[in-house]
DNA sequence: TAGGTAATGTTGACATCGTCAACATTGGTA
DNA sequence: TACCAATGTTGACGATGTCAACATTACCTA
């Protein structure tokens, strides 16, 4: 923060602009991303960001795919927790999973959003997804070697554990589910009640 | 469609205009939706529609309203067919609601999307969400007593098994789950785990 | 039945936004 | 050291949402 003297290029305005646009998204959603207000922000000029994204759908990729990683490590660490039994390896994967969706709100809404959605025109975004999904499914087949979880294609029962995770997430962050008290509780009892139904 | 000659007085416009808005939103989605296009497609100008709508969000209001009482039809109607056993109604519903997403998948989106994310602003809307969860509840308490639920309190099994749908729904809809062949098994397998696991 | 008023529709205008084209500046390399 | 590719800037354009002022009409009342 010192030597940020007014020059003609900025040393690092990818990954700058990357950083501004989540801290952005953070604070106003994505519909409060604009391309010229995030280059003002970050002291640049309105047409500057396109020197490095195609458009503003590419820099949205970029942020969402950040919001992967992120997520990935959040997923990894719940997993490598002192785990005490692997079904509650299990329960604290898919509960780190949500909280990484009610940490990260608006984050999370772009990386499941439409703002981006056509994965394939990026493809280190599709990886990133991936690479997400994957981390599930590693967990899953854990599970399933420490006798936790039936013997199901491991990816089905991973798709099965995600929509769980991620219909439970928007609903939360979305403030669709209200009124009765704590969010926590439903969202253990939800976990246990799915846990039950795939467990061997 | 006989007497549609050029009249300066539409007779219905607000109704017209949500039709047409469903139907532009169906064929291009929430993004492809503009105020002028739509007002074109009607016939009229521009800023006729702001005579039945403050502005843009209040007409998707209006829009995803109408999306909440064909959903709650459908989930009826589900209900009500001939009921085999109490627990087959209960998966029936389940699927009712996912095969609602994957017919209508961007009306849905914009009913849970955050075009019009403040229902505060929209009482019928709001009302119209709340009828279509408390069919869900109701249907939820109805497998309870017929013994084949156990006996949480409704809303937190309805708010498990909303979860549950909502994000198969959008997984599906947003072609995150693909590859592994048959999607309506992936639908079955997941129900029926979430049945499993909220039995009695 | 005539007339006025509220409801409804139209045109013009403006700010904001994404983005292209042309030009300016700079860092690094031959 | 001189050039070139990378990077940043300014100007401009079309699309969009929406306000203000004006036009037309339906309908109720005297």
């Amino acid at each position: 923060m010192s030597k940020k003297e007014t020059r003609y290029h900025h040393s690092d305005l990818r990954s700058t602009l990357v950083e501004a646009a989540a801290a952005m998204i953070a604070e106003t959603g994505v519909a409060g991303v604009t391309m010229r207000g995030l280059a003002q922000r970050v002291g640049v000029s309105r047409t500057a960001p396109y020197r490095h994204f195609a458009d503003k759908a590419a820099l949205l990729a970029a942020v969402a795919e950040e919001g992967f990683r992120r997520m990935t490590a959040r997923v990894q660490a719940a997993q490598e927790g002192d785990a005490v039994d692997a079904a509650q390896v299990f329960l604290n994967v898919c509960v780190a999973y949500v909280q990484f969706a009610i940490d990260n709100p608006t984050h999370y809404r772009l990386m499941f959003g439409q703002e981006v959605s056509n994965f394939l025109d990026y493809p280190d975004l599709a990886a990133a997804a991936r690479t997400a999904f994957n981390e599930v499914v590693s967990m899953v087949q854990r599970s399933q070697q420490a006798q936790v979880l039936k013997p199901d294609p491991p990816a089905k029962l991973a798709h099965t554990a995600w929509a769980m995770a991620h219909g439970l997430s928007l609903l939360i962050i979305d403030g669709r589910i209200r009124g009765d008290g704590n969010v926590e509780d439903l969202i253990e009892a939800a976990f246990q009640s799915l846990l039950e139904g795939i467990r061997q």
